[in-house]
RNA sequence: GUCCCGUUGGGCGAGUGGGCAAGCCGUCACUCUUUCACAGUGGAGACACCGGUUCGAACCCGGUACGGGAUACCA
């Protein structure tokens, strides 16, 4: 099947807030599709009705619009091969279908063991000391199937209505063999393969049918997932097989896991590197239990997308900055990584500080003026308007990570400081600066033109006159202004701050700092 | 336990048999700004281990160790 439409599938399940893996996932998925002029499906498989959770399946779609992922075909949008929810395809008998026509071909059979048989066989076979204990074309001889039963046994418990799984039915010693782009040739025993339920006992099929169904039918060429689901991708094989679908089937390609930050294991969803583990705010139903987003945590988008699309891929040359255009021309599954990948904090705070770089002001602006109004109940910005903002936020994004810092590191430009830095107070403050900074408030006071570099000149010239030592009171300058011990380029922020304002906050310092 | 996947500096990772093993984050130092940062320059820091193949191995093969995943009528 060559020159197959490239179309690829991000298919979660609504069992929660959509897992930044999770994102990355689609995202790949993503790129893939996009780089070869494909398609890029959302569908829904919430098979599992008792981990159903309200909300999930919006929060996945919001999720993905504000990664910037867009979405063909699928839930939220539609498309040629609706319903795109498996728990409505099921409805329509979709994967009953091919589960009969497996019973029918003899690759499947009836099952009817309850629960407890279940746990039984496993207990006996425990205590037989068998390695892996597993319903298989061993097992599977003493319990309770319709390849045990006779013919008409079988037929009176469907008759019945006796509760019933379909199992595939996995042959004892056959070596399963499939190519994974990303790892390679992947060899199997089938010994190593249970009697995988197809179709449980409430009609539902179970993600193993139901993803190859849909895979089919969607005409899905490439099926890109995490690498947890790489054991049981010969059970996948053979159901393409007894299909009659192996010929046609998606290329395979399992992505290595986020590992956690510090120690191994899988990324969770919560972590104490202070990051957010979910690309939004989400909120429990059930339980009420909730966690941050990127989004709410200041991140941009862009960066959130940039650093996701690093962990696990790299473009093979020096340059780490991509747009999504700039991700979509670069990737491949080729310079995708077998091993799992650490999340790593820091790095990606330092994405964020890149794109914060790049932005225009005035696009910071728009989104710190709301802070700003918030923080000073409407009292800070009034009269200085837009233009200030802009010039704050050009000043402050040198130093800062993230917007929700504007704040912190910036007030001093809305609210005059309440309380200084003690230990630059206390290695600073004596007679004699004390004396400079009263000094340099008259002086500013006579000044006509505030600018920076006129600021600048006045400070040094009044350092010279009172006898002081620039270096000594610079940092002590800042502190009078801002409170603070670091901050923006000092004349600059005088000048932004304004003549008025500045012989003000010098007065009040002299008279405050003891 | 069994099966599968993996293992290059503190983190991410380039590298696919042949000149001193890229780059980024972090860290340290220096320079610059007579402050704090930013920036620039430089430093420290790695092929898990043991065998084998080869004139030659981070790259190929085997074993060991370690890590991860899977082992459900969950996905």
């Amino acid at each position: 099947m060559e020159n197959k439409r490239v179309r690829l599938r991000f298919a979660p399940s609504p069992t929660g807030g959509l897992h930044m893996g999770g994102v990355r996932t689609a995202l790949f998925n993503y790129l893939f599709a996009k780089k070869h002029g494909g398609d890029f499906l959302l569908r829904i498989e919430d098979t599992d009705q008792t981990r159903y959770v309200k909300g999930a399946e919006e929060y996945i779609v919001a999720a993905l619009n504000w990664t910037g992922i867009k979405i063909d075909e699928g839930v939220s949008v539609g498309g040629p091969h609706a319903p795109y929810r498996q728990s409505e395809r099921k409805e329509l008998g979709i994967y009953k279908k091919y589960a009969d026509q497996l019973i029918q071909s003899g690759h499947a059979y009836y099952a009817f063991d309850t629960a407890e048989e279940l746990d039984a066989m496993r207990k006996r076979l425990e205590a037989a000391k068998v390695a892996a204990p597993q319903y298989n074309a061993v097992s599977r001889q003493n319990m309770r199937n319709s390849l045990t039963l006779s013919e008409d046994e079988t037929k009176k418990l469907l008759d019945a209505g006796t509760p019933h799984v379909i199992r595939l039915k996995v042959p004892r010693n056959e070596e399963i063999r499939f190519h994974d782009i990303i790892r390679g040739w992947v060899v199997v025993n089938s010994s190593q393969v249970d009697d995988k339920v197809l179709l449980k006992s409430d009609g539902m099929p179970t993600y193993h049918l139901a993803h190859i169904v849909d895979d089919k039918l969607m005409e899905i060429s490439h099926a890109v997932r995490g690498e947890e689901w790489l054991p049981s991708a010969p059970a996948h094989i053979l159901i393409y097989r007894y299909l009659g679908w192996e010929e046609t089937m998606p290329q395979l390609a399992h992505l290595p896991l986020i590992l956690k930050p510090d120690g191994n294991g899988k990324l969770s969803k919560r972590d104490k590197s202070g990051l957010p583990m979910f690309p939004l705010n989400w909120t429990d139903p059930s339980t009420n239990e909730s966690y941050i987003g990127y989004r709410e945590s200041g991140f941009f988008p862009e960066a959130f997308a940039n650093m996701l699309a690093f962990l696990g891929w790299n473009p093979g040359t020096t340059q780490e900055l991509f747009s999504m255009d700039e991700l979509i021309q670069a990737f491949s599954f080729e310079r995708v990584n077998k091993s799992g990948a650490k999340f790593d904090p820091e790095k990606t705070k330092w994405f964020n500080q890149q794109y914060l770089r790049k932005k225009a002001d005035s696009e910071l602006a728009a989104l710190f003026a709301p802070v700003v109004e918030e923080k000073t109940n409407g009292q800070g910005a009034k009269g200085k308007g837009q233009d200030y903002i802009e010039k704050v936020c050009k000043l402050i994004k040198e130093k800062a990570h993230f917007v929700s810092e504007f704040w912190e590191m910036g007030k001093f430009f809305f609210i005059a400081p309440d309380a200084y830095d003690a230990d630059v107070i206390k290695k600073r403050w004596n007679e004699g600066s004390a004396k400079f900074i009263a000094a340099l408030a008259t002086e500013y006071k006579n000044m006509g033109d505030f600018t920076a570099a006129e600021a600048e000149r006045v400070f040094k010239a009044t350092a010279e006159n009172t006898g002081t030592n620039p270096g000594q009171v610079m940092q002590l300058f800042r502190v009078c202004l801002s409170g603070m011990g670091g901050g923006p380029v000092l004349f600059e922020m005088t000048e932004l701050l304004g003549k008025d304002e500045v012989v003000k906050r010098l007065e009040t310092a002299v008279q405050k700092i003891k």
